[in-house]
DNA sequence: TCAAGTTGTTTGAGGCCTCAAACAACGTCG
DNA sequence: CGACGTTGTTTGAGGCCTCAAACAACTTGA
């Protein structure tokens, strides 16, 4: 397991996405986006976004007008949209399949949103399609799913529960042949 | 959305979240752990594991040997566990439940591990012990999708069936009042 | 017009993480 | 013993991200 790191690889770093997002949005909302309006919405100083952006312009992935109006080229509007993407997939499934409240699936996949592989983007997004096709098997399952939730609300985290299905699931892999999860 | 920097309140940055889980592994894997040990396995130099590490032993969260063997404290070894278990319930349930495979799902949630919620990482558990625990609904649920899923294996993300969903899930927001994702 | 506010930039600083390189302190083995 | 290899540390450097503060340029309004 030598690429934990792997976000090294990322055309753009998680900040740098969402600066592009963020223009991404601007755009989309208000037809415009200046330095200022990212930094307020990003809750940074202009000073910060002054600087990735200078980053970002000299990649090729931002531009800017004679008005100082910026602008996302084709590459970077791309990956604006594919973290959009992802964001709003994971988001979703977290809610729809999981049951997290919309604060929450919002705050946990604005975190990890540029980090999910395509691959795994893609298979949530058919999973939530799937969901949202109202088959009788998608509905049954969310619905004893949810009766099955309620018990055990207790919220603390590395509950009994889970410490016990970390013992099952790490026995499963042992006896698996050893897995992936180390080494 | 204020707060997709909100890591900066982690206890410990993602790099540390890693130095704990590796040298808990190797305390299980080998009954002892070195700086050397944590740089191999994290594959970084010795000289990195020593700078992160006196800044964790600093914290109270790493111990050290008079011979150097590395040790953790309760509360480093609690963040550790936390991360190991909430890394082990998203992987099993991008696996079982999203069928992605073992490969990838390790190295997405290698990556997130550590920045997902208490609340999220409960509720995939109660998810995955639902699914393990067998229900005629959750097996029925599984084949089904994966039926579903032999459709449009494309593999590239953002596909013209994710941009669908976008618009129909942002719209669906729209029409509730707003949502959560942007303000 | 001129003061006040907004806007964007630069600079100096710091935090975090990483590297390479140089060191010192251990071994081990011939 | 002495050369060699391992181990852990420190240092100088750089990348990335952030801040505060100081500036310059612009707009606004009385």
């Amino acid at each position: 397991m030598h690429d934990w790191r792997e976000f090294d690889q990322n055309p753009v770093s998680h900040s740098a996405a969402h600066h592009l997002v963020a223009i991404s949005e601007l755009l989309d909302e208000f037809g415009y986006a200046r330095v200022s309006d990212v930094a307020r919405l990003l809750d940074i100083t202009r000073g910060s976004v002054s600087v990735t952006l200078k980053g970002l312009k000299g990649r090729g992935l931002v531009t800017e007008d004679e008005r100082r109006f910026l602008g996302l080229s084709e590459e970077g509007a791309q990956i604006a949209r594919g973290v959009m993407a992802k964001k709003l997939v994971l988001k979703q499934l977290f809610i729809d399949l999981l049951g997290v409240s919309e604060e929450q699936a919002d705050q946990d996949t604005c975190k990890i949103e540029h980090l999910v592989s395509d691959e795994t983007a893609a298979r949530a997004s058919r999973a939530l399609l799937f969901l949202r096709s109202g088959t009788p098997e998608g509905t049954a399952f969310i619905s004893e799913l949810r009766k099955f939730g309620r018990r055990g609300e207790s919220e603390s985290f590395p509950s009994e529960e889970v410490d016990a299905l970390t013992r099952e699931i790490s026995n499963a892999e042992k006896a698996d042949g050893g897995g992936t999860s180390d080494e």
